[in-house]
DNA sequence: GTCTATAATAGGATAGAC
DNA sequence: GTCTATCCTATTATAGAC
């Protein structure tokens, strides 16, 4: 790829097969609906990805990874009080889940549940990911002057209770669980100060 | 079904459906999978959902609501403190998971997942599902003196936080976000005391 | 690298005998 | 209520021309 010509297919492909999969799931996505998403020929995605599906959910979930990481980033470096910060996340998911009508939930979590126990790849990938998450957080809490431990457990449940609020919000179409975390979250972390 | 002449036919196929679900996803359990799995032929099930693979979903997450409300309301009666309760419930889950080998998550997480925006019935019935649990963990709250919306409250959070922490401890095989989950918890709810 | 055609298989759902 | 056979469509993956 060329700068200055758009994506490149591979890139087109990684894409929606991300962001299909997010929504329907691994057994629910199609290689034909990702090649037509990605306006790529169904021979293109089989050179890219000799590996076919399952090579491409990895991928797929590398870049649901790197998207989230970058989000999150963002989020708990706008405000300088880390407690507010994850208050800001949990906020913002709560607006991307409703901008989606509550379709576009964690870009990882429908893929890796789906094919829990049968595709190893795809679960470290996974796994991968969430530890990449946990680790921003971490990293935060210490920037903020919280001790290694007590940094890296709060990450844990700061992790732990923004996706499954993610996933309460989605199931009920409202944004209270991700509301009513943010507000637990930050009382939690003050109480660790 | 008489009594005393083990499960009905109709049982046990919302039973197989409802294990094959939670393990695979809506889109990653077939029809046929599951009526072999319940011993059932696939004229038996089509004889007791008319409806199709959709709304057998729905009972098969009716089945689900109702397992995990009965551990819940078992866990939560176990020890006399409530937050002690809640670190009883994250840790009984942890050894659910560990016994299954990591497959056996949330009975309803991944159907209502990876059918988000499509199937209208499923969604409801996976929101009945997360607002009784939470119902349960609110009324444990009440009796142990919380007020009404602290209550209300804390059980979002509660289930929130089980239901992301199973799932990261899914995708890492560890119990550690469980465990960190019940601790940090614990002290949430002793916090608003 | 891209494209089309096709193989091989499995999916949900239905019909009708028993 | 149970069972088998079958229709129709969709699926993953491959082959080979360009």
């Amino acid at each position: 790829m060329k700068p200055g010509t758009g994506l490149g297919t591979r890139e087109r492909i990684v894409r929606a097969a991300s962001h299909l999969m997010q929504r329907q799931g691994y057994d629910g996505t199609g290689i034909k609906q990702i090649s037509v998403a990605a306006s790529a020929t169904l021979g293109s995605v089989y050179h890219f990805f000799p590996g076919g599906k399952q090579e491409l959910a990895v991928a797929a979930i590398g870049h649901g990874e790197q998207e989230f990481a970058h989000e999150l980033e963002h989020w708990l470096a706008a405000e300088a009080d880390p407690a507010a910060a994850v208050v800001a996340c949990a906020n913002n998911l709560g607006v991307g889940l409703r901008d989606s009508d509550w379709v576009d939930g964690c870009p990882v979590t429908s893929t890796a549940l789906g094919t829990a126990g049968r595709a190893p790849d795809i679960q470290e990938a996974a796994a991968r990911a969430f530890a990449r998450w946990r680790g921003l957080v971490a990293a935060r809490l210490r920037a903020a002057g919280f001790a290694e431990d007590v940094a890296t457990e709060l990450a844990y449940t700061v992790i732990s209770t923004l996706e499954g609020a993610e996933l309460a919000a989605q199931v009920e179409r409202s944004t209270t669980p991700l509301e009513v975390a943010g507000r637990h979250l930050a009382r939690l972390i003050d109480l660790h100060r």
